[in-house]
DNA sequence: TTATTATTGTTGCAAATGCAACAATAATTA
DNA sequence: TAATTATTGTTGCATTTGCAACAATAATAA
């Protein structure tokens, strides 16, 4: 079965939107704000190169990662209703972005244009991937332990031979959990310990 | 500002798909499966009436109610990853849903079909708000205490009196939050000890 | 290179949480 | 109606978890 969304359908919609759309590509240095919540510039952001985070600052300032964005995903600040919470995305690292207003896919650009419907037909199964990404995160978080998060976590990520390489670090991977750092390398232990897990340093492989 | 999805719009909406795409209705009883996980038949749905949730188990048994969807909300198996856990929408009383094959939507009906763009539009909305919703969800539980959880679960829902009535039971709630039904209860009582609340039974008023 | 900053690994401890169990109501069904 | 099932309210207790603190190492910047 093909891939809804393959390499050959990203790169014809990376063409198509500035055949057809007002868009603006930007790039970001590490830890810049690409964009915040904003009722009025209703924007969808495209990843082209690079990772982002979208993060959420509550009122004590406490810092949370709410979803890790990486190439090909989509974010727009129409994802968020106002709350007490600031919500940001941030990027990670080196990070290309296309900017598409809102206002120029539900208004059809020319009655004529071809590349508008296959705009709309991409983003939406973008949207549809962001979605799937969204409901992930919350089976993980639905997970009533942390080791059973761990579990989630690292079974969906590794490799053939069931291997996990942290690239990014521990203290990223307790964020994404959202739970404490040094509970998740203590429970990384005890499953070491039970046998669940092989863990040498940055290299962890799942036994289970 | 208008709403992006008015009363006017999802009434045209209910109307296009007839008109447009091959769709079907069907009304759905008490705890009725609505949808299963299935990579063969994509299909999309969308309630007209009732309500519904996204229930998953795992392999030892555990349910979890993943979403509350309620009129206007629309669902769909693709949203799914295939997982080790089983992932299920189950009617919540009497619900009425129409199902839109995913083909439908991406294959241009007919050239001079006047509804499918709109259709196609209005999709895209509604995906951007189960999207929003996601990301509440999230928020929520990216809360690190049973106490901001249900905080900020109040707040979302109280009415202009600061007053939020439980229609469901205190076990739904603890189920949509991912607690423990006896620690809502005791949290309940002690944010009442503290002051952040007034509880009678069914009725709670938020006071900070 | 050295100094500075960030990450990792670890632990004690207090607090939060889930689990089990039960009685009291409330709601539903026979 | 009575019987059955589901929900609410409560508690003791064990476990899990987060927090704080620190040393050791690794990574980065001066």
């Amino acid at each position: 079965m093909a891939k809804t969304l393959d390499e050959t359908r990203l790169l014809q919609f990376k063409k198509n939107l500035s055949n057809c759309v007002n868009v603006k590509s930007k790039v970001f240095y590490n830890k810049e704000l690409i964009l915040s919540y904003s009722p009025i510039k209703k924007k969808i952001g495209f990843i082209t190169e690079g990772k982002a985070n979208i993060v959420k600052t509550d009122k004590e300032g406490n810092t949370t990662i709410m979803r890790d964005l990486k190439e090909n995903d989509i974010f727009s600040n129409l994802f968020f209703q106002e709350t007490e919470d600031e919500i940001y995305i941030i990027s990670n690292g080196e990070t290309k972005v296309i900017f598409i207003d809102y206002y120029n896919i539900i208004k059809n650009c020319n009655q004529n244009c071809p590349f508008h419907n296959s705009i709309v037909l991409t983003l939406f199964d973008l949207l549809i991937e962001d979605n799937k990404q969204q409901n992930e995160k919350i089976e993980l978080l639905s997970k009533r332990t942390v080791e059973d998060k761990i579990l989630f976590f690292l079974k969906q990520r590794m490799n053939k031979n069931n291997i996990f390489k942290v690239t990014t670090s521990y203290k990223a991977i307790a964020e994404y959990l959202f739970v404490d750092r040094s509970n998740l390398m203590r429970e990384l232990k005890k499953m070491e310990e039970k046998g669940l897990i092989e863990k040498h340093e940055k290299t962890i492989k799942i036994k289970s």
